[in-house]
DNA sequence: AATGAATGAGAGTTCATTCAT
DNA sequence: TATGAATGAACTCTCATTCAT
């Protein structure tokens, strides 16, 4: 569908990329190809056609299908798909930081991509594992501190409550997941309006667990 | 299972069991294939060798991988794995009735084959769409009803508070998918403890959130 | 089609035959199955399913496909599909002779057993090589010497004429091969009506050929 | 042909041949494979080891064994194996058009490729069908209507009698079908004697047929 | 950087045949 | 005599990968 130029029918013929801009295309049809059908049944040759050059040709680029597989999620896991933390300092209502945090989290869902990724690390995750660690460590973790350190100081504040949420505050997007999951079991058709009452419930339900009460 | 013990090794000869017996078997090892592999990568020649018997064997149980694949499914998707719903009815503290909620919906991640069944409904949405369709329609969709019922009852006698969790109360079990997103991302070893704790954190959120206040 | 008993279909059960009769079946369905597929792709089990029994029943009565076709053609070939010589004693006109020995040679391409019996002989000539230089020897060049005399006799006695097809007679059956080729090569429908144009031009060659000149 | 030579060995390397002709060593190979052993029966290995590649290198140029029969068939099927039709205008005499008309016919004879095509038509008429009626359509009527109207000029010019055979040309071959049968049921050994005499007699016959008499 | 032709190593599947019942 | 379950061997076809160009 994204083949970018005019001459990617049958006919097409040999056109000379910079190796950069080739990868990038190659890997943005890997990502498709090993979310659909897994790393094992995934081809080499779907993940040529789609990126407009021949089987063959891939070869120029990657060493083979696992390095290509690797480059992939190095660049796909180099940002968690949480990409910043939550702030909140008090100066606005609190309403509206949830609402912009419900926003920020729920749209990378809308993102193919982004599905597509999670979907490769759960059904992937044995293959993948010491990429995923690495994620972990360097990526999630981080994250999950770094944004716990600003909960915390939020109620250090009094601008949050000190209950079960706010102490481990990764929780809180739970449902997040529960949307994602939705998505990747069933397809877009019915599900959709799932992820959206998902999404409204989870904005409310913030309201109620991080509201402080008198 | 029992295919470790006494007949294993190389000369084990032809051991005839009844078909029925057979295909218990071979599904059993069929789930963890698939789960592990993925439909595309699995081999029918592996499930064979777990199930105790020759590759061609396999195909006097079944015309096809496809066909296995799908009975599979259909056999392990007539429950939900969440098998029933959850009742208070007040003659019992709310605490208690939570710790029991809990216990109930967490037990099933300890059983390898239900995160298996999980793992395939995620990896494999495509190929099983039609009965996925059809477990939502029969299995998922009445259970979630039917659990909303109850606690609508709840909120009508005042047992829990009518806000946006008790409304669309299919969101209070977010914690568990995200538990359940830990355990296929992140191998068991480091995960497990924090399903331990998103689960503690689960109990004490539904303790907040289900309390009713005066 | 010839399924001969109640009990043809699925659940049919065991049904015990006296060896003889089974065999009988065996063949029959045997020389449909070879003749359609030839050896090679012929199925053991198709043949079982035609005659009725299951596929290792099938070796209750024979100890290999291989033998099996052997029985086959030794109960086939024992005659020449050409059954016996042409007489002609002049006691009758020649044309009545000749439309008895047309009728009799053209008869047996309307039994589908004796054209599945040549189509073998055609298809599996290698395979069944010594069988044949057998059937040659046996039936096929006795005929041919018989007719032959008998031909020859009539020249003597000035019933026929001297002429290259008296002395080489086997080629009068020519016309008759070729409406068997048509058979073989293009199906029945079109067919059909050829073969009945080449019997009344074989037909009016013979009395073209054989009719004595004063 | 050339695979026996020089690279034929175990050691053969990779031998890179442009499509087109290796395509046509496939084909040559596929001819004789299928016509001995059946559509059934033969083994793209075989046919594979035949042309001199790897039995996967034949599927770079077919994509399955149905595809490379069609194309077998549909380059084989583009002439009749009687290539034109027999003219004779009076200006020589009819025994040597006979004499030219009998070499022209009994000539592909000796070819193995035509009797293997011919062979296949025999055997594999029901997959081959709706190739063969295109045949029959396209190539073998107009041959046979051109040369029935050759001879009803002849009729008409009085250079051939008007009888049976004259009226229904089609049928003059017959005793070349009958030599085809010979070789394709018997092996060559003894066959080779009796197509010549059928030959012979088949010229005489068409002597005797042909002359017009005074 | 790119391709068409080629291949070895499997994969799913079929089949003649065996064997316990 | 008959069958259902089982298997080894062989088959078609696929695929990651190589190589000459």
């Amino acid at each position: 569908m994204n083949n970018q130029s005019v001459e990617s029918g049958q006919g097409a013929r040999r056109q000379y990329l910079p190796a950069q801009q080739r990868k990038k295309e190659l890997l943005a049809a890997a990502l498709m190809e090993f979310s659909v059908h897994g790393y094992g049944a995934a081809t080499i040759e779907r993940i040529a056609k789609r990126a407009g050059l021949s089987k063959a040709g891939v070869y120029s680029h990657y060493k083979s299908k696992e390095e290509m597989f690797e480059d992939l999620l190095l660049s796909r896991l180099t940002s968690s798909f949480l990409t910043k933390a939550w702030l909140f300092d008090g100066s606005y209502p609190l309403d509206e930081a949830i609402d912009a945090f419900i926003e920020q989290i729920y749209t990378p869902l809308d993102d193919p991509e982004v599905v597509a990724v999670l979907r490769i690390l759960m059904s992937e995750s044995d293959r993948a594992s010491h990429l995923i660690q690495r994620w972990r460590r360097e990526v999630v973790e981080p994250y999950l501190s770094e944004q716990q350190r600003l909960i915390d100081a939020c109620i250090a504040k009094g601008l949050m409550p000190d209950n079960a949420l706010t102490r481990y505050f990764y929780v809180s997007i739970s449902p997040l997941m529960m949307a994602l999951q939705k998505l990747l079991v069933f397809g877009d058709d019915d599900a959709k309006a799932d992820v959206a009452r998902i999404r409204e419930t989870h904005r409310e339900l913030l309201r109620l667990v991080l509201e402080v009460k008198p």
